[in-house]
RNA sequence: GCCCGGGUGGCGGAAUUGGUAGACGCAGCGGACUUAAAAUCCGCUGGCCGAAAGGCCGUGCCGGUUCGAGUCCGGCCCUGGGCACCA
């Protein structure tokens, strides 16, 4: 009698021998066809949701089917341990932001390895520690040398009551999260990383990378925004400098009939000062936050300054606006205004009545009203004078040339895409490396006083940060003259950690450098894992960084994502789990109950990783049922004794259809795990094998060599999902070397051959009869067996044959 | 508002390049085993018509292309992600 399937025993005794037998430590070999596979590393919130279960295991199957392809894998796991929450905890439980973060990494660390991850924890990467963020603040003063980080003011939500900076997160419908006060944007001056002087780098390459998927590929060109425009000068009355705008549609430059500015522009910061109204209306505009979802959404505003600026090609007056729509951060901060040819703009003049003036027709001829609707799209140019019947290329180039030659304009290449901010004025964060000097300015700390350690025993108040407060880490000597100076208090953006951290894993202990050559050797990663919410910023940011240590001479890689798949989140009953909607299901009380076997096992076979998964209880008792039936087949297939040597040319039909199952399965999996990423598709072939295996009742030597062999590729191909029963299974089969260390199974070619084909019979593409064909039959001969068939012929008879059409291996449509 | 996804049985999903819609699993129903229950095993399971053979309908909605559309094209509806200080 066989023992029962035990997970609590079976998965301690696996991860015991991996522990043992260090299965997951990589060096570097350069013998060896490496493979990194990473994911995206955890914010340490101290407890694993399903969320993080889902990713780390896509990415343990990836890495121990590479593994099992011959490869050196290396998957190694961090965290990325600076951010918010742990302020908020802190704050709250009045722990220190390290202490409260180095507990959680202890804490998620044992739940990772209880569900059995192969990660190289000797490389282990922790972002809160100062050998680790000591190298970004080096890059951050090499990049202050090469003119790639500077200083400007940038617009903040101001919580007026508890008087500090918010995330957009912590505003509440325009509010502040705690005070509940209406958030305002503030002008404040931060460090910004020059990531726009890699925009056209960063746009083309998108073209040559097959290994990401086309939708995050397309929202990152899109996010860049290149486009072709023209930079137009307007003069304005009673200012000396003229007002500059930019436009991709200087066709429609005649149509223009007034211009707006943004709040924080200074010709309405003039027009403000004479006349209280603008100014009230300038402070309404800064009463919101400072998302562009709002931003976009909000009711479009606006107020005449009372100013107007000079048509410079009609000379005709027009009129000067301060609108809400208009983004001090992109562009110029002033656009000119074409209510015929742009949809909010004619908005806008509707409700303000300012003229509509129609430029553009349509190329066709068609008749339009543009009094009635906006016409956006290229035509040809009306009402323009000299530039009539030109179309948008051709009046195009001759208004830039116009303007070119002048003087008063030129064409110019614009991004949506604007340098980074890496300024917050939080205190849970790597230490921006500045000192500030009444005479030397700012100077960048010299690379011998680094790293700005950031002091780790602190009381967190909650309004704004300790470190303000604590001259032992402020008062400071300017590095260049001496005299008195003060450090900046401001830490970097999160998001600048987790911009090198894939690159440090190869090097982590580094103390001469932030990579050595050992990167050479691992990057760039292979195949990356993460949620979809990273689409942009993350991976964005990282692609800069990457190129930002290319041009330090860290190393020659460019892209540091070779492949890139995007996990759905884990939903239940429809929702994303929070703890808010109280929908949240804990992986660990599960483990206990099931296994990380069956967990693993519910979490690739209920959806494809790259949709959202629905959890459902049932579902995981499904995936345990399956793990019993499982032991339980190769259990009471050993328990029936030796099994004799397969001879494959002894076998019966069954016998021989069992081992094309097996054969025909092997290399659907290997396709579904390693050219798809598929591995929902991958779980139910290896279940319906495994079925087949237990409707086969034969006792027979050759009957017994056959369902070994199917029950070993079985053990073998699950063995990336489930590794620890797998681990059991297969010394259960006889073997000595464990199952971590064989390779994929072989395909036995000769095992998929078949004599006949089933080929579905259409008329007229619908389905009527099936038919069996040899499988070397020629078309003539196919639609003549397809014609014989009883229920075809119902369907055929009195009709004229108009035509046959065979796919071959498929099926056959006779059209009438 | 803008950009990118998704929508298929009672449920999660499959259908890989335009070629059998519903693989695999869950739930349900029927049966076996059991004193009984649990567990396990076997069978059935998109809707409608039919005794059966078989037929008709069916992949969010409307229209189109094609011998053939879940898949391609145009227009809509619903829903998820992102929008630069959540990570």
């Amino acid at each position: 009698m066989s023992t029962p399937y035990k997970p609590e025993v079976v998965e301690a005794s696996a991860q015991r021998h991996w522990r043992e037998a260090r299965s997951f430590e990589v060096d570097e070999d350069p013998d060896k066809e490496k493979f990194y596979c990473l994911t995206m590393f955890p914010y340490p919130s101290g407890k694993l949701h399903m969320g993080h279960v889902r990713v780390y295991t896509i990415s343990d199957v990836i890495a121990r089917y590479q593994r099992m392809q011959g490869k050196h894998v290396l998957q190694p796991m961090g965290w990325d341990a600076f951010g918010m929450p742990a302020e908020n905890a802190a704050f709250k439980h009045g722990v220190p932001p390290a202490r409260w973060t180095y507990a959680n990494i202890g804490e998620m660390r044992a739940q990772l390895d209880r569900l059995g991850y192969a990660y190289d924890w000797s490389r282990e990467i922790t972002t809160c520690r100062p050998d680790y963020y000591r190298w970004e603040q080096w890059l951050f003063t090499r990049m202050f040398d090469k003119g790639l980080v500077y200083r400007k003011n940038s617009i903040v939500n101001w919580d007026p009551v508890d008087q500090t900076v918010l995330a957009n997160e912590q505003v509440i419908d325009g509010r502040g999260w705690r005070s509940g006060a209406p958030v305002e944007r503030r002008e404040i001056p931060q460090w910004f990383m020059r990531i726009t002087a890699y925009a056209d780098e960063l746009l083309e390459e998108l073209d040559r990378m097959p290994g990401w998927p086309d939708s995050v590929k397309t929202m990152q060109r899109n996010w860049i925004g290149r486009s072709e425009g023209v930079e137009l000068s307007f003069d304005v009355e009673g200012e000396d400098q003229p007002l500059t705008v930019y436009t991709t549609r200087p066709d429609t430059l005649m149509g223009v009939t007034f211009m707006a500015v943004a709040a924080e522009h200074p010709l309405a910061a003039r027009a403000a000062k004479d006349d209280p109204g603008i100014a009230a209306f300038i402070d309404e505009c800064l009463q919101t936050d400072a998302s562009e979802a709002t931003l976009e959404t909000m009711e479009k505003k606006g107020m005449p300054l009372g100013i107007s600026a000079v048509h410079p090609l009609s000379g005709e007056d027009v009129p000067l606006w301060v609108a809400n729509f208009v983004l001090m951060s992109y562009g110029t901060g002033a656009v000119m205004a074409v209510p015929g040819h742009d949809e909010r703009d004619w908005e806008f003049a509707k409700k303000h009545g300012l003229p509509i003036k129609q430029v553009i027709a349509p190329a066709g001829g068609a008749e339009i009203d543009i009094q009635e609707q906006a016409f956006v799209d290229r035509g040809v140019l009306v009402n323009s004078g000299e530039y009539d019947g030109l179309d948008f290329d051709a009046a195009f180039d001759a208004i830039a040339e116009r303007f070119e030659e002048t003087g008063r304009g030129r064409r110019a290449v614009n991004y949506r895409l604007r340098d980074w901010g890496v300024s917050r004025q939080r205190y849970w964060g790597a230490p921006i490396p500045i000192i500030y000097c009444d005479d030397c300015g700012a100077v960048p700390v010299p690379e011998e006083d680094l790293p700005v350690v950031l002091p780790e025993d602190v009381d967190v108040t909650g309004a704004g940060s300790p470190l303000r407060d604590m001259p032992e880490f402020v008062d400071v000597a300017c590095p260049t003259c001496g005299e008195d100076a003060r450090r900046e208090t401001d830490t970097f953006d999160t998001f600048v950690e987790s911009s090198w951290y894939f690159a440090r894993y190869a090097c982590p202990d580094a103390d001469t450098a932030m990579l050595d050559e050992r990167a050479a050797y691992w990057t760039p990663v292979d195949q990356y894992t993460g949620g979809i919410e990273h689409a942009i910023l993350h991976l964005l940011y990282s692609r800069f960084f990457q190129r930002v240590m290319r041009d330090e001479g860290l190393t020659e890689v460019s892209e540091p994502f070779a492949r890139l798949l995007t996990q759905g989140m884990v939903l239940k009953d429809g929702a994303k789990m929070s703890k808010n909607k109280g929908n949240v299901v804990d992986p660990q009380e599960l483990i206990g109950k099931y296994g990380a076997d069956t967990v693993r096992l519910f979490m690739m076979f209920a959806a494809p990783p790259e949709q959202s998964l629905e959890w459902s209880d049932e579902g995981v008792q499904g995936s345990y049922r399956f793990l019993k039936r499982f032991w339980n087949a190769v259990a009471d297939h050993m328990a029936a004794g030796p099994v004799a040597a397969l001879d494959v040319a002894a076998l019966n039909d069954e016998q021989k259809a069992l081992r094309r199952k097996t054969h025909r399965t092997i290399r659907k999996i290997d396709d579904d795990l390693g050219r798809r990423s598929s591995f929902n598709t991958a779980v139910a072939a290896a279940m319906e094998l495994l079925n087949a295996v237990n409707r086969m009742q034969d006792d027979s030597d050759a009957g017994r060599a056959v369902v070994h062999e199917a029950l070993e590729a079985v053990v073998l191909m699950l063995s990336p999902m489930t590794p620890h029963i797998c681990h059991a299974l297969w010394l259960e089969l006889g073997h000595s070397t464990p199952v971590i260390d064989r390779r994929w199974p072989e395909i036995d070619a000769s095992a998929l051959e078949l004599d006949t084909v089933e080929l579905v019979v259409q008329v007229n593409g619908k389905l009527r009869g099936r038919v069996q064909v040899p499988a070397c039959a020629d078309e003539d001969a196919i639609g003549q067996l397809a014609a014989a068939d009883e229920n075809v012929r119902r369907f055929v008879e009195g009709n004229e044959i108009r035509k046959v059409i065979v796919v071959p291996g498929r099926l056959v449509n006779i059209v009438v």
